[in-house]
DNA sequence: TCGCCTTTACTGCACGGTACGTTATGGCGG
DNA sequence: CCGCCATAACGTACCGTGCAGTAAAGGCGA
């Protein structure tokens, strides 16, 4: 439940450290740090926090957490899967561009020493989103099939047949690439490139 | 010039270095973690290498060098410029799937204390890259504009235009975001991988 | 002889975490 | 209303450990 509030401080920990974690790596940021940061002293942040290792745990979950309640969870409603794709690549995109969601999901991203039975969390949640969206794609696939049959069947021979699985993790790569290139102050910003990034998966580059 | 020699332990030491880095963290890695995966000492590694910052510095170096060479090298002696964008999504999927240059070339996207003039050059590179790839697809953009003359204007007056911009990034995201999802033991492999991201690109995810 | 180490010991520093003291605040009872 | 107490939220000083890097002496093999 990521609630919208400022006056938590272990809210507050967790976000300057999650941006301190992302700027700097994990064991690049001490303790020291992310109190300073935050104007604190060490003692007055291990008050809130146990240690360094459940502060990146809290992180990690609460990253988890955003995914769930911003793209998975409203998708529920669409019946149809066009309609379910675009709209899943316009609420992830929008996740990875919005400053406060970005800067904890960039952690789900990034090779940090976990505890194995998180590290199998993440992993586990990782390939959940990979065959959802795996079937997803699949039935897209399906109904664009029994739409338009196939013109000139021997233009299309040489055509690598796109398995969901590929389209999947290509997919994905778009979207999550965005965090490495990605700048505020850039021109490319949520109503100009959903509709682009849509529009290359649905038409295609050189449609 | 990463000549394949084995036998050359300042190589050795970086290839090493580059493998735990990557897995580990770099500031979770020790110098005394990297001497023992050689089977060396410390003192022995110092002995080749002046400090931990010197042995980064040269596998950044040599991660661009790798883009250089196998990628953009190779492109030039194609005039065509579909051609040459079929050529360059083979040529990095292939630097990415390569076990030798995947654990040296990830080290490009990954979160590093680099001194600002190295962090400098590899930003510059990647820029450089970025707008290769962009002029590169406005000019299969063009080709196939003059190609193709379109058809039923109405109905493409719903399509965002994509720019190449867009697509640099988007390209970009789904052959680099492989470094995230590869297993080498996995299904996809470069003779079914590359057709398919070929594919996508330039058929569509639902053509 | 020289390159390529090893071993040992060390330096200075920074780290995560701990222990204890202090302060501010709220609640309660006389 | 005020004193007292409990507690949360700190701050400071400290601990033990591990780090990058250094130095010196010596060994071994080509």
């Amino acid at each position: 439940m990521p609630r919208d509030t400022a006056a938590d401080p272990k809210q507050e920990i967790l976000r300057t450290s999650a941006r301190l974690f992302q700027q700097r790596g994990y064991d690049a940021t001490s303790m020291n740090d992310v109190a300073a940061a935050l104007k604190l002293s060490k003692g007055g942040l291990y008050h809130h926090f146990q240690s360094k290792d459940e502060i990146l745990f809290e992180i990690m979950n609460h990253a988890m957490e955003i995914t769930q309640e911003r793209v998975l969870n409203p998708l529920q409603g669409i019946a149809d899967p066009e309609e379910r794709l675009r709209t899943l690549i316009r609420l992830h995109i929008e996740v990875v561009l919005s400053p406060r969601d970005r800067e904890i999901t960039v952690m789900l991203h990034e090779n940090h020493p976990l505890p194995p039975s998180l590290r199998k969390r993440i992993n586990a949640r990782k390939k959940e989103y990979v065959h959802f969206l795996e079937k997803l794609i699949a039935e897209v696939q399906q109904k664009i099939r029994t739409q338009k049959p196939r013109g000139n069947g021997s233009a299309d021979a040489a055509k690598a047949k796109v398995s969901p699985r590929a389209a999947a993790f290509a997919l994905l790569g778009m979207i999550n690439w965005i965090y490495q290139w990605y700048k505020p102050e850039g021109d490319l910003q949520a109503q100009n490139l959903i509709p682009q990034f849509t529009e290359l998966v649905f038409g295609g580059f050189f449609a």
